[in-house]
DNA sequence: TCACGAGGCCAC
DNA sequence: AAACGTGGCCTCGTGA
């Protein structure tokens, strides 16, 4: 500790900070702790004896400090990542409240669900087995029940494979492959959720304290862990269910501030695709297009679920999705798969064009890097083979989705400078970021007055001529935004 | 008891 | 599962 003190005074830098500017350097790290740093550094040495730490470290934090200005990496170190530190640290205290109730009654009602749909599983196939075993469960299915494999897929290890898109193929052929589906998804969101979650209920706060990293992800967005709370469910009745546990406290409501169609808006202003530019113009929903077209009806038409498959498609398309993957995920054939890409492209072809310019300044550099000048280094682009064509991929969807995560995180420290400007500080509480949406905990009696000014803070945040669109949301609690 | 890869699935 | 990408975390099976 003391060590760590002195390392402090010595070189202006803290141990989180030497770790973010590490991650700058090199974003793919698991690890960004100083005996792995010190070896990533000099390669040569592993750490000396304990009376030479502090000459260690310091030589450590210096390199590091060099390296950062050699990268110009300084400028989204000063501007974006070391304002953001305190910002996340706050976020963590501050937490979530989570209604133990609430998730004790959904976890009861999970399992009884669970149990019924088991008994019917084992009664079908005339025999108990454990159904989480997909070695078990193909035994059953492709043995005792001699189900048609034709169709399947093999897993890369040479098994059939048993997820959902592959048992919905066959659905038909047995009546247990729906109650299977069934029992897959509530098991799921019992384990991942209904029973971890209560044991991250901090006794003292009653609320969840997640931890956020700062250098989880090899493109510059957060991740969050013990618990992840960037992916609590969202879609269908469970995952309202689940998100109505969390709430907002006495007096206050949650607000939600979420960027419409975020890495297209980037994608258009990276490429000036004038097609794609004119649609945001207009206020044009791509993703609601995109499902129009591919279920061929009205955009009125158009469902939530059908909404969110087309998200999926066009960023599938954008990032590198063959024909193959996108007939299938679309339920289309490869034939009207491979025209969808192709008149896709021909109508957006200045993001094409960008798009293969991300490619070539990968081949010619290296690396690729967001408008802020966040780098990824790809050193197997040009390399023939698998390893290759995925890297390819990466250089393309770096620079988007990377800009993305630097646009929000620049949302977040305006809004906490705002907050602080306006005395806000007992109010206002930034509660949790997913990605492209904030969410924040505000008294209810300003809340009204309060969101119009952070929609016009995230939306002005960049200057661009294509404007960025955030959707306000509100409610008591996180399953009921409205 | 622990660590790890595989397979799988939740979110963006 | 796949020529979309980014994560975290669950269970199972296996091997120390
Ligand atoms: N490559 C890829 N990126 C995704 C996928 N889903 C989400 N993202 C990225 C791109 C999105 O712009 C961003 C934010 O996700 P959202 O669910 O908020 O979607 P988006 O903002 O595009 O649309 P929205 O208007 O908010 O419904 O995350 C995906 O399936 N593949
Ligand atoms: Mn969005
Ligand atoms: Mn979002």
């Amino acid at each position: 500790k003391e060590i760590i003190e002195e390392i402090k005074e010595l070189s202006q830098l803290n141990l989180e900070d030497i770790a973010i500017l590490a991650w700058l350097i090199d974003s793919e790290r698991k690890n960004y702790n100083l005996e792995s740093l010190t070896r990533f550094f000099f390669k040569e040495k592993t750490l000396s004896a304990p009376e030479d730490y502090l000459g260690q470290f310091l030589n450590l934090a210096e390199a590091i400090k060099i390296k950062v200005s050699s990268l110009s990496l300084d400028h989204i170190w000063e501007t974006i990542e070391k304002p953001l530190l305190p910002i996340l640290a706050q976020m963590e205290i501050s937490g979530i409240f989570v209604n133990k109730q609430i998730l004790k009654h959904l976890q009861e009602e999970a399992e009884k669900e669970i149990k019924v749909l088991e008994n019917k599983i084992y009664q079908l196939a005339q025999k108990t087995f454990n159904i989480n075993s997909y070695q078990q469960l193909a035994e059953v299915l492709f043995k005792d029940l001699q189900l048609d494999v034709s169709t399947l897929k093999k897993t890369r290890t040479g098994k059939f494979s048993t997820d959902v898109f592959e048992l919905t193929k066959i659905k038909d052929s047995h009546s247990i492959i729906p109650l299977i589906i069934d029992y897959r998804q509530l098991e799921k969101l019992k384990t991942a959720f209904l029973d971890p979650l209560p044991q991250f209920i901090n006794e003292k706060t009653q609320r969840i304290h997640t931890i956020w990293k700062q250098t989880g992800t090899a493109t510059g967005r957060l991740s969050s862990e013990a618990p992840n709370l960037q992916n609590i469910p969202s879609k269908g009745e469970w995952g309202k269910k689940i998100r109505k546990a969390f709430e907002a406290a006495p007096d206050f409501s949650f607000l939600s501030l979420d960027y419409s169609q975020i890495e297209l808006r980037i994608a258009s202003h990276l490429s000036l695709d004038p097609k794609m530019l004119a649609a945001f113009q207009e206020d044009k929903d791509i993703h609601t297009l995109t499902a129009s077209l591919i279920n061929n009806i009205e955009e009125e038409k158009v469902t939530p679920a059908m909404r969110q498959l087309a998200k999926i498609l066009n960023f599938g398309i954008i990032y590198g999705m063959g024909a193959k993957a996108l007939s299938e995920t679309a339920g289309i054939s490869l034939k009207e798969a491979r025209k969808f890409k192709e008149e896709y492209f021909h109508d957006f072809s200045g993001l094409k064009n960008y798009l293969e310019h991300s490619l070539e300044q990968a081949k010619k550099l290296g690396y690729v890097e967001t408008l802020f000048g966040r780098k990824r280094f790809l050193p197997l682009i040009g390399s023939l083979g698998q390893i290759g064509r995925q890297e390819e991929r990466i250089a393309m969807n770096m620079p988007i989705q990377g800009l993305a995560a630097d646009i929000i995180k620049l949302s977040m420290i305006k809004i906490s400078d705002f907050i602080k400007s306006q005395n806000l500080d007992d109010e206002v509480r930034l509660i949790l970021q997913i990605h492209d949406e904030l969410i924040l905990e505000v008294k209810s009696a300003i809340i009204k007055e309060i969101a119009p000014q952070l929609k016009v803070i995230m939306e002005q945040v960049m200057d661009w001529e294509v404007p960025l669109k955030a959707e306000i949301t509100i409610g008591k609690n996180w399953g009921e935004l409205e």
